[in-house]
RNA sequence: GCGGGGGUGCCCGAGCCAGGUCAAAGGGGCGGGACUGAGGCUCCCGUGGCGUAGGCCUGCGUGGGUUCAAAUCCCACCCCCCGCACCA
């Protein structure tokens, strides 16, 4: 499934990684380096990335968000920060306990599922099926993903605190949460009522999407039909509906001829309806009581009175109607539904229909559609222009029918307007009218809300059907609270993203989250305090553990039970509530304990930064700032969001039904944990989405054994002894050196990850090879080698651990690269002058290069007229200073100003006119830097073009024969080929 | 549909917020050359069109507009991707 074609110098090369990564991770295992202790001496870093979920392995998507978070952590370190970056585990929700539940009955598509996930780690086949075997218990599933994930992350390389490791099953973590859960009922927050769900009759609990056969390629809905009651002697027909502002134009009532129907007591009412409706509104929060069963013939040819206008109506036959769908019964509206049209027409061709169901052809001839919608580009009828459009002969041409009647829904919906004979709801919008029509009916009692799956019929895994129940009782998060919505756009105003343009997702998430079930009659977790039936959803139990993270290790240390962690224990960890010594003595944990743990807390505390995919703004990111608001003081709010995005495979998404899935585990395996987080940096900013392409991670491969040779050969050097004097190309690659860590810095200051890589890594590499070609003092070059490669192994730390300390060793240090300080500038030998004069140089041997294209005759000789008067490079100082805003005539205005410029008024304008469009660079050197500059680069001027090359000052050559010193301009001095 | 993001050269992918130095970074692919016993390695050059001197023309989804100047700002349109709640 791998196809990574590689050379074998390239395979040794990866080997060699592969060893000393393990080298170096076990050292800093060993030397515990990364475990961070408050240290009030030192300015802390708290950040997290979310805890991963434990029902299967992790893929290289979920390692790209992880591996961004380490680089940061690893930045922040060297930067002299104490960073804390702690880890635990998920395994909340209903996934782990449904794939355990499918394992135990034996699932045959679970098994080998899990089989081949267990097989990433376990080599001996007997091993794997007594690892299958246990996964009978769902904590042993979580717990065998979670020790295999925590291997992943460590041969990866990551810098994480692994002693407060937890998983949200621990029963300190419920505590916990219990706790969390007691502050929100008492702020409020948490309120009981009414809730759909889809639901196994079989089972008899909700079902969740892995718990649906074919769950994985659909998407299960509950859709919400608006039953509307039909008077019929002493009972209601109760027809439904998705289109309650149709109840105005209906003209019949469809029934099954050939269904079962029943006559039963419905919340103490008299309900005609399907046998399966019945069946179906027991779980719906009806009590339900059927009296008597009939075929749906019996009621054709009955009359019964609509409620919107009190009209009589004939109920009739229609084949498509199905019983299983909603109540089974349908009102008619000829004018704006395809399938009412197709049905009438059907009848009203087929008199003997008619006379055998006792109906009198000649009524249903009266039946005319009633038009009540005005929509643009239709008729009157838009049920029959569709029709029309798309040759629709009959009732029983599904596909068409539902194809036209989406065409109608959509375009009535979002386009229509109620006509004048639907007051009083004339000249509403579809879109509103068909909420206000359902409130009315309701209100009037002659509507309710009924629930059917969308698609249907849908099965549980287990084989009983899935229908829609209501949970009179749910338990709901109340995001919508005015009060606490308040708090959350106040810390969210404050808070920073990156990448900024996110902003407006939270913004508009926070804007309609409202209530939000919080919690389910199944699955791992975490119990409600306050109603032990129910545990504790997985995305409302994830919201501010990472205060959790702070405390934990002392908890397991001093071996304090879940039993000891009492509402008042975590009151005064967190809060700061209640009187110690009263604490200790109910918990009995030691005072000193718990003020340590209070210290740490406020130690770390507010989380710096929380890194994650974007898939989590819409629910987790925004959950957790909402929490954090309710339960802590301002002044512990997170402070920062950092966001990426996902990663694709070859051009395809990653998934279980392509098999493409690249588990991470395969990563330093096949690969190699430096190349990979290399590769995956560097290909796509974080807005964007990495494509892993062997091809392109081949290149990287062969940059980093580029690297990799090259540092090795430096480190052969030795210790070298600083020159005397250093040479133009030598400053020129120390000024480059030198930048070049105010640009990784700045990159990764502002989070810019893919930039600090190029720099760092790709642009980095190519300064040294450049400085290679340019340089010919053998002493002098391995000295700037040694003095670059020195501070480059430093700026690779955070991408490229592994390596990095690697070369750091071999350079002859003893202590940990990871742990050494971020490379300061040396200041002053920076010089931007040096930087530009070869810059100069350089595109001087590009236009060369041009100009030899275009000439019929081979040249030997290039002479080249560098340094024109100093004014002119005072012209470009100026423009330069004012900055690329500026205007020409303001240009002029100053430079007119100046009596040395004012001389040359017209040559200035010129100039300036050409620094504007482009022709004349806008930031170059000084005429005596430029000068050195081609002089002592004229050897290599001439190797790299093949030429005899002659530099002359511009001012006064000696040998013009076209008068070319004269064009010569600072940044672009004149050329001469013959 | 609603909401969000995006369309850049053969491909991937920067640039766009803060308009000019952008024929547009960096890769990949392709072509040529060097090295080599050989190379699928490494290095160099080229890769929109035209051009006997560093230039000109076309060009950043399409069509308009603002501006001395637009890949970048504004408007309209077309196309693609993501989220829409009990799945973590």
């Amino acid at each position: 499934m791998i196809i990574f074609f590689v050379t074998e110098r390239d395979a040794a090369f990866l080997r060699e990684l592969r060893e000393i990564e393990k080298k170096w991770q076990e050292k800093w295992d060993r030397a515990k380096a990364f475990e961070a202790n408050p240290d009030p001496s030192r300015p802390k870093f708290y950040m997290t990335v979310p805890y991963p979920y434990t029902s299967g392995p992790l893929h290289i998507g979920h390692g790209r968000t992880y591996t961004i978070g380490d680089i940061y952590a690893r930045y922040k370190r060297m930067k002299g920060f104490n960073v804390l970056w702690p880890m635990a585990f998920h395994i909340t929700g209903t996934p782990i306990a449904s794939i355990s539940a499918r394992i135990a009955r034996g699932d045959p598509e679970a098994i080998s599922l899990y089989r081949s996930y267990v097989r990433l780690y376990v080599d001996d086949e007997r091993e794997v099926e007594k690892v299958i075997a246990s996964f009978v218990k769902p904590e042993n599933v979580a717990n065998f993903f979670a020790n295999v994930i925590t291997r992943d992350f460590k041969s990866l390389g990551y810098s994480i605190d692994w002693r407060r490791r937890f998983t949200t099953g621990d029963p300190e973590y419920n505590a916990f949460i219990r706790w969390q859960f007691l502050k929100l009922r008492e702020k409020g927050f948490i309120v009981q009522g009414r809730h759909p769900i889809l639901y196994c009759v079989n089972d008899e609990n909700a079902v969740g999407e892995d718990d649906i056969r074919g769950g994985d390629e659909f998407k299960a809905e509950v859709v919400e039909f608006v039953g509307i009651k039909f008077e019929l002697r002493d009972s209601y027909l109760v027809a439904a509906t998705l289109r309650p502002e149709t109840i105005f134009g209906v003209t019949n009532v469809w029934v099954n001829p050939k269904a079962i129907y029943v006559k039963a007591k419905v919340d103490g009412e008299t309900w005609i309806i399907s046998k399966q409706a019945a069946e179906k509104l027991r779980y719906q929060a009806h009590k339900v009581e059927v009296l008597e069963e009939f075929e749906g013939r019996r009621l054709i040819g009955l009359r019964c009175r609509e409620p919107a206008r009190n009209r009589e109506v004939l109920i009739l036959p229609a084949t498509f109607v199905d019983a299983d769908n909603a109540t089974g019964v349908v009102y008619s509206v000829p004018a704006h539904a395809p399938y009412d049209y197709v049905a009438l027409e059907d009848l009203k061709k087929n008199e003997k229909m008619c006379i055998d169901y006792g109906i009198e052809p000649r009524e249903v001839h009266l039946i005319e559609p009633i038009s009540i919608i005005r929509i643009p580009g239709f008729s009157d009828y838009p049920a029959r222009d569709v029709v029309e459009k798309l040759h629709i002969m009959s009732q029983e041409e599904r596909d068409k029918l539902d194809e036209a009647t989406q065409e109608i829904y959509k375009a009535e919906f979002y386009h229509g307007v109620m006509k004048d004979n639907c007051e009083p709801f004339s000249k509403l919008p579809v879109r509103e009218a068909k909420e206000k029509v359902k409130e009315w009916l309701i209100k009037k009692g002659k509507a309710t809300i009924i629930y059917e799956t969308s698609p249907r019929p849908i099965f549980c895994r287990c084989g009983g059907r899935v229908i829609v129940a209501v949970l009179s009782d749910q338990w709901f998060i109340n995001y919508g609270d005015p009060r606490w919505k308040e708090l959350a756009w106040k810390a969210l105003r404050k808070m920073e993203i990156y990448p900024e343009k996110y902003r407006k997702l939270f913004e508009d998430t926070f804007e309609w989250l409202a209530l939000r079930p919080c919690a389910r009659r199944r699955g791992l977790g975490t119990r409600l305090p306050f109603d032990e039936r129910w545990i504790i959803e997985s995305l409302s139990d994830s919201t501010i553990y990472m205060a959790f993270y702070t405390i934990i290790h002392h908890i397991r240390k001093a071996g304090i039970k879940a039993e000891q962690l009492t509402p008042e224990f975590f009151d005064y960890v967190f809060l700061g509530k209640g009187d110690v010594e009263e604490v200790s003595r109910r918990t009995g944990i030691p005072r000193q304990l718990l003020e340590i743990m209070r210290r740490e807390f406020l130690y770390w505390y507010p989380l710096d930064l929380r890194h994650t995919a974007i898939g989590h703004i819409t629910n987790h990111l925004s959950f957790f700032i909402f929490h954090h608001v309710a339960i802590f003081p301002e002044e512990l709010w997170p402070k920062k969001i950092t966001l990426n995005e996902y990663v694709i495979r070859e051009g395809a998404k990653m998934s279980k039904s392509k098999g493409n899935v690249l588990p991470l585990v395969e990563i330093p395996r096949r690969y190699s944990a430096d190349l990979y987080r290399l590769y995956i940096t560097y290909a796509a900013d974080l807005a964007t989405v990495v494509d892993w392409r062997e091809k392109y991670v081949l290149s990287v491969l062969r940059r980093l054994e580029s690297f990799w040779r090259l540092a090795n050969e430096i480190v052969e050097y030795g210790d070298v002894k600083k020159p005397e004097k250093l040479s133009l190309p030598t400053k020129w690659f120390l000024s480059k050196v030198n930048s070049a860590i105010i640009r990784c810095t700045e990159h990764l200051e502002n989070f810019r990850l893919r930039d600090y890589v190029q720099e760092a890594f790709f642009n980095f590499l190519s300064y040294i090879e450049t400085y290679r070609r340019i340089h010919a003092n053998e002493e002098e070059r391995r000295w700037a080698e040694r003095y670059a490669l020195e501070r480059w192994v430093k700026l690779l730390l955070p991408v490229v651990p592994h390596i990095a300390e690697e070369i750091w060793e071999r350079l002859g240090n003893r202590e940990f690269l990871s742990l050494s300080k971020w490379p300061e500038p040396d200041q002053e030998l920076i010089d931007m002058d040096i930087e530009m004069a070869v810059e100069t140089v350089f595109r001087t041997i590009d236009d060369v290069r041009e100009v030899v294209k275009v000439m019929r005759t081979k040249p030997s000789k290039l002479y080249i007229y560098v340094g024109p008067e100093e004014w002119k490079y005072k012209v470009c100082k100026l423009v330069q200073s004012l900055g690329p805003t500026a205007r020409i005539s303001d240009i002029m205005r100053k430079a007119m100003g100046i009596p040395e410029l004012k001389k040359h008024a017209e040559e200035v304008s010129r100039l300036v006119k050409a620094i504007m469009e482009g022709k004349v660079p806008r930031e170059v050197a000084s005429r005596d830097v430029e000068m050195k500059a081609f002089k002592e680069f004229k050897d290599f001027i001439g190797r790299e073009l093949g030429l005899e090359v002659i530099v002359e000052d511009a001012t006064k050559p000696s040998y013009d024969p076209k008068g070319r010193a004269r064009g010569a301009e600072p940044g672009r001095p004149g050329i001469y080929l013959e």
